[in-house]
DNA sequence: TCTGAAATGGAATGTCTGCCTCATTTTTTA
DNA sequence: TAAAAAATGAGGCAGACATTCCATTTCAGA
């Protein structure tokens, strides 16, 4: 027996996970006291980062000793000695999501090489899609989708900045087997193509000012034939807004005079995403 | 002066942002030994709110007493009541970034409507953000720009997925004047595109699993002609690891199947702008 | 039901804690 | 420069702390 404390369980826990794995692992087996502290552990771990033995036995209602007998039991040397992984766990915790925005700012805008112009596009990044996920109108979005999985053929019409996110939507409508065509300018045919699309169709148009002329050009065009459009632009006063059956206002930050895609593209991949869950469930309607 | 104590400064900080707020406030008027708590209050919070008095002392170079007295000076009752803002600060910011992400992953998980996909796409590009921000190797960052900054033409090489990255490549350097040559497959013409990098030149390729084979062929043909690779990727086993002269490991969190680019949006920017500063600089000096 | 072992409660213990006090040094004021 | 005031250092103290110990209870196996 006295062999077993030095030999057995020397693998103490010394991140709060493998700690959190080994409590759950040995749930069953611990002895009523014991297991009650444990669950009081995990459900509260910063009361335990921060209270004293006593404090916290008397909120997970035990003796302190009963801590101690479970930290021993999980091969700490006391409860000191646990305690310490749920103060790291709160230590290597990322900071605040405002703190942590901050820091990558001060830290692009300080300008000290490289890294920092690689912080001030990560922060651009961020702060876009956490404005989106702030303004986002619920309803814009599902009559977007609505109006999208109606349509027979889908275009999709961005240039110049906004196109990587067009060519993305194009490569997942592909995926998810629903017909689309890219409006692209390789062989200046732009006119022709446009002209194929009907009132049964959508176009997906996306542009950002300055507005590229010629995606203006062509979703009035477009919209002259009577084809519904789904717009996401940057604010109320874009050309696009005007032709567009619903649309979406995106304030995409910008970085070094690059903007962030983010947020378009999460929204993008939404609409695309959406589309192929809405044609599925109703395509299941119809055959029932 | 008795009367100081209790009628001024009856507004005790309780929370960090206040307590930060004032104590850069009274910076200047500060005795020596309290400043010096002060700042390193400020440099070490979570030493302050874990620490003990006597410790936190002597990491700061100070007696215990100043410490205290740094406390009531701030209209604390002692050192005990300041800890307090310390801890919360690490209580409550805990629940902000991690909480917030998994809600969104919750509610995407629960799969409540078209918003709850939008959330998972969020929350996507979200996590993928934060794990390149810890992850990224500044050292190979700063690798990867000197040697495309070196190149005659940059070569941009991705497809399917990993497209939309390098079309937005493309743009900007293009706008930042930096001569460039996307490797797109419109009329079948890459081999040939490919013959006409020298070692003169240089390549970003992107690719993730499952890599599409044409661009891991293309990426063997150009490095076998000599020509320095850029590569953004997700592991070590990716193949175009292998023809790499740097390459940068990108672990992109996916939704519905489709993989966010964000975090590769921002690395490619990063790239992107990084050489255009550093060209600029380049030229200045020879300039000089 | 009995018996040994494991688990538990509660008090005792010695260490360490925060905070106060007072002597000394530094700074400010006249 | 002298006196007063503020700041600082260092030792001491009461209380809180984690931990240990031991008596008691609960449980398991025959």
């Amino acid at each position: 027996m006295s062999l077993d404390g030095p030999t057995m369980d020397e693998r103490v826990p010394r991140d709060f996970e493998t700690l959190r794995a080994t409590i759950l692992d040995r749930r069953e087996t611990l002895p009523k006291r014991i297991a009650q502290i444990a669950a009081y552990a995990l459900d509260n771990p910063d009361d335990i980062a921060f209270g004293t033995a006593a404090s916290i036995a008397a909120s997970a209602g035990v003796q302190p000793s009963t801590l101690i007998r479970f930290a021993q039991q999980l091969g700490f040397d006391g409860f000191t000695s646990l305690q310490q992984v749920f103060r790291e766990r709160l230590r290597e915790r990322n900071s605040s999501y405002d703190e942590r925005l901050q820091a990558l700012r001060a830290k692009a805008d300080a300008g000290a090489g490289h890294r920092a112009i690689f912080d001030g596009f990560v922060a651009a990044a961020s702060t876009s899609l956490n404005d989106i996920s702030r303004t986002l109108d619920e309803a814009h979005l599902e009559d977007a989708i609505s109006l999208l999985a109606k349509a027979e053929t889908i275009y999709v019409l961005a240039k110049r900045r906004s196109y990587p996110v067009a060519s993305y939507i194009a490569y997942a409508l592909g995926k998810l087997k629903i017909r689309n065509q890219l409006i692209e300018s390789a062989a200046g045919l732009n006119a022709e193509m446009v002209a194929f699309a009907t009132p049964a169709d959508a176009v997906i148009a996306i542009s950002f000012s300055p507005y590229a002329p010629a995606t203006i050009e062509e979703a009035r065009t477009i919209s002259e034939q009577g084809v519904p459009i789904v717009a996401i632009t940057d604010s109320s006063f874009s050309p696009l807004a005007q032709f567009a059956s619903v649309w979406f206002e995106v304030a995409e930050a910008d970085f070094a005079g690059f903007r962030s895609l983010s947020a378009t593209m999460a929204l993008a991949m939404a609409l695309t995403v959406g589309v192929g869950e809405k044609r599925r469930s109703t395509s299941r309607k119809r055959k029932a």
